[in-house]
DNA sequence: AAGGGGTTGTTCAGTTGTTGAACGCGAATT
DNA sequence: AATTCGCGTTCAACAACTGAACAACCCCTT
C-alpha cells in the first residue's frame, strides 16, 4: 500500500522530470531500488502514469514515465489530502513544541534562542 | 535502537505515572506490548529506570518503574534534542506547506479555507 | 555482424523491524 | 488448595525493506 506522502512525492517527480530513471528516482527521493521499482508498477498498474518510449545519449533502455489524465487528476486529489494531513501535523507539532518547551529547564532554554 | 522520541515519550510517560504496566504504556502511546517490553528492559539496562516493587488491588506483579537520577538526567538531555528536532520540523513543514499550496488549484484552494 | 561495455528495468533471497498470542509466575480470590 | 487473574517475558510468524545480481537493450568499435 502506497502512502499519500510517497504518491504524492513520486507523481510531482514524474511530472517534473519524465526522463528521469528509476534509479534517479530513488536516489532524489531517498528511496531503495526496490521500492521505487514496486511503486512505479503500482502508479503503472492503476493507469496513472505510462511508460513511453525514451531515449538520449547516455541513457540506454530507459522510459519516460509520464502521466495519465488520470494521473494529473489523481495527483491533484493525493496533493490535497497530503496538504489537509500537514496542516494538522503542523497543529499537532504547534502543540508538541509548546509542551516540549515547558519541559525544558530555564538553563537549556537560554542555550537555544527561543522564547 | 530506540530513537530520541520513543524515549522521549517513554521517560515522560514512566516519570509521570510510575505505576503503569506496560500493557498500559503500549495502549497510552499506541505501542505493541513486544516494543514496550524491549524498550523497558532497555531503559533498565541503560540504568535510566528501575524497578521497583509495586502492589495495588488490582495489578498482581507489577513493577514500579520510576527514573533514577541518571535517568532523570537522560530525561532532560532526550527532550532537548527531541525539541531541536521537532523546530527543525516544524520549519521544513511550514515549507511543505508553502510548496503544496502552490500545487493545488484555485478550485481546490477554496475548499479548505486556507488564503 | 559480432561482441564488449554500459545502463536500464526486474527479481528475489536475505535482512530488519514488528506483532501479539501464549507461557510461567506470583498474588488474590474462592 | 485450587482456581483465577494480571503481570512480565518470549518468540514464531508476519510485513516491510534492501540492494546485489540478472536479463534485456542500445551504442560503439573492430
Amino acid at each position: 500500500m502506497l502512502s499519500d506522502e510517497l504518491r504524492y512525492q513520486l507523481l510531482r517527480t514524474i511530472e517534473r522530470n519524465p526522463e528521469l530513471t528509476q534509479r534517479q528516482i530513488a536516489k532524489e527521493l531517498g528511496l531503495s531500488l526496490g521500492k521505487v521499482n514496486y511503486c512505479v508498477k503500482a502508479l503503472l498498474d492503476k493507469g496513472w502514469i505510462k511508460a513511453g518510449n525514451f531515449k538520449n545519449s547516455s541513457n540506454k533502455r530507459a522510459y519516460a514515465y509520464i502521466l495519465t489524465p488520470k494521473g494529473l487528476e489523481e495527483k491533484g486529489s493525493v496533493t490535497l489530502r497530503f496538504l489537509k494531513r500537514k496542516l494538522q501535523e503542523y497543529e499537532d507539532i504547534q502543540y508538541a513544541i509548546e509542551q516540549l518547551q515547558n519541559e525544558v529547564t530555564e538553563s537549556q532554554r537560554k542555550e537555544l534562542k527561543i522564547l
